[in-house]
RNA sequence: GGGCGCUUAGCUUAGCUAGGUAGAGCGACGGGCUCUUAACCCGUAGGCCAGGGGUUCGAACCCCCUAGCGCCCGCCA
């Protein structure tokens, strides 16, 4: 069974209903890491779906949060911002200094960052049934009742949160931290409690009051989670290994979610997704790539496949680079097995069957639109092969133009196969595409590709110019003059092909060798094969 | 120190809350396609399921122990 289904049936014994929620502290660049977490809770919403339960997806934007340091790509102005909410403080211009004409118009530090990543999940198939702000949801008393429950059993959460967690809170700990009256909920101190007001005397020495119920503060993370889940009825959640940890604050949040009053959500702890070679995604190192970004390189479907097979507890290894292309060429194939169907399926073994049915499930998952049941691509062209000809042709038409004539498109290509172009053109000028798959047309013969030829008939070579100057100039046409040639002279075919691909590529294997001739001009091939012919009787 | 996860063919892995002959993809090898090695089709080889113990008629699958690797435990998913 898919992991998104067993989840489903597991809720399905809970209830009938489903809330599952995400959350995420706008704090910085998103990257594809928090993808994963809101595709988690996407998938495990269609599966519960699927199931025919009534199931909503929540997204909590935790804009509430304070400013916790000056990142890497922040100005040092920000420094006053420091322990100010996310959602009160301006956003950075290009050059990480605040841009107060922005925040005039509304856009805060939060809504920088949220904004191209909302867009990108619209592009991802991500239907998020509400998103809630978290600011705005203390200011308008949603948090107010689980809020005041945590100030009046301030010594009950104290407990749990230290026995659980194994951590001291200091004398001075209280389920609520205000605002001061510069904005800040850093450096104050509690003083009183007197239901619904907090007193407090902030780092200067000034005192005040806070109304938990008006969102004059918030709670501490610990509190504020488990707060979430009661007053919007949580029943579901994924969350990172951070969280998942022993002590962490998961095991605190699911007993302090009993206090403030209803059951915790089901937990589903996923693993990270680290770039290939270079470790754990982390805005700090620079070490990212950002929805946005991965959604240039490779078309939605895909990065939802990436996240269907594998299941939460899996870690990933994003691979930019050839397996990139392999995951996509591996999602349409497996397209075509779909639509070829399962065959008899009595005749399966029962782990052959439960193969089929989470191949499926993958598939169904993978759909931007959830409406749509998965199809194979009416073309078959592979990654593969348009990494090849958007090397070899510069303009869009010339691609079509020899997809056609292959016979892998009829007519004017669709949208989606546009789009494909352009995100590998994308992808072959970013710094991401594999050198593996890159081809170097040569304009001249290396010395490596001289000594190989050197060992080799030279007359074969004289043969295939003459051969190829005066033959049509199509791919089959082409594949007929290097392999008569080669038999004529009881070349084997594959010495031949090596021949032709250290003049041309200059290396000694590469795609099929007379499409990328064809591709070229039939002077420039001559004039290579003449350059080789030269080096040859020097 | 506490905890989580992983360890199955060369590589990536499925199967583990239905315990009953180990599935797949890539790669390799062979063949076919009127003739490449990154296309396509067919086939072959390759696994004492990390190690040890236990439960069972029977364990990759359940329980215990050990080892290796990765990661999380100051609100960075």
């Amino acid at each position: 069974m898919h992991w998104a289904d067993s989840i489903a049936k597991a809720l399905s014994h809970r209830s009938e209903k489903q809330v599952i929620a995400s959350g995420i502290t706008p704090s910085g660049e998103f990257h594809i890491g928090h993808l994963r977490e809101i595709l988690t809770s996407d998938i495990i919403k269609r599966a519960c779906l699927r199931l025919g339960l009534d199931a909503q997806f929540v997204f909590f934007v935790d804009d509430a949060d304070p400013l916790r340091k000056v990142y890497d790509f922040l100005d040092d102005s920000y420094e006053q911002y420091i322990g100010h909410q996310l959602a009160n403080i301006p956003p950075p211009d290009e050059n990480g200094s605040p841009d107060f004409d922005r925040f005039k118009e509304g856009v805060s530090y939060a809504d920088h960052f949220l904004g191209p990543f909302i867009q990108a999940l619209e592009h991802i198939g991500v239907n998020i049934d509400e998103i809630i702000y978290n600011y705005a949801a203390y200011k308008s008393g949603k948090v107010a009742e689980a809020s005041r429950i945590a100030c009046n059993q301030s010594d009950a959460i104290r407990e749990i949160i230290e026995r659980v967690s194994g951590r001291e809170l200091d004398e001075q700990w209280f389920p609520w931290n205000p605002i001061d009256s510069d904005g800040s909920i850093d450096g104050i101190t509690i003083t009183g409690w007197e239901d619904p007001i907090v007193y407090w005397t902030d780092s200067q020495g000034r005192e005040g009051l806070s109304d938990v119920t008006k969102g004059e503060g918030k709670l501490p993370w610990r509190v504020d989670w488990p707060a979430k889940w009661v007053w919007r009825g949580v029943t579901m959640e994924p969350f990172g290994k951070d969280h998942g940890a022993a002590g962490g604050s998961y095991d605190t949040g699911k007993e302090i979610s009993v206090i403030l009053g209803e059951q915790p959500p089901y937990p589903t702890t996923y693993e990270w997704i680290s770039l290939k070679g270079v470790g754990a995604m982390s805005s700090s190192t620079g070490v990212t790539i950002g929805p946005l970004e991965a959604l240039e390189l490779v078309p939605p479907e895909i990065l939802r496949y990436l996240i269907t097979r594998n299941k939460p507890n899996r870690h990933i290894d994003f691979d930019t680079g050839s397996a990139l292309i392999e995951l996509a060429d591996e999602y349409q194939k497996k397209l075509g097995d779909l639509e070829k169907g399962p065959g008899n399926w009595e005749s399966l073994s029962r782990r052959q069957q439960v193969a089929w049915e989470k191949l499926k499930a993958q598939l169904i998952y993978s759909q931007i639109d959830p409406s749509q049941a998965p199809h194979a691509a009416s073309e078959r062209v592979t990654f593969r092969h348009l990494a090849m000809l958007a090397q070899i042709r510069k303009e869009d038409a010339g691609v079509w133009e020899s997809l056609q004539r292959s016979g892998l498109i009829s007519g004017q290509p669709d949208d989606d196969l546009l789009r494909r172009l352009e995100m590998m053109r994308t992808w072959i000028n970013g710094p991401h595409f594999p050198e593996s798959f890159r081809l170097r047309i040569q304009t001249s013969i290396s010395d490596q590709a001289q000594s190989y030829l050197d060992g080799r008939d030279g007359d074969y070579i004289f043969s295939i110019h003459k051969g190829l100057s005066d033959c049509v100039w199509g791919a089959e046409e082409i594949n007929g003059v290097i392999c008569e040639e080669a038999r004529q002279r009881e070349i084997p075919l594959r010495d031949a092909f090596q021949t032709m691909y250290w003049i041309v590529l200059n290396q000694d294997f590469g795609p099929k060798l007379a499409s990328i001739l064809a591709e070229m001009e039939r002077q420039e091939v001559l004039n290579l094969l003449q350059l080789a012919i030269d080096g040859l009787s020097s």
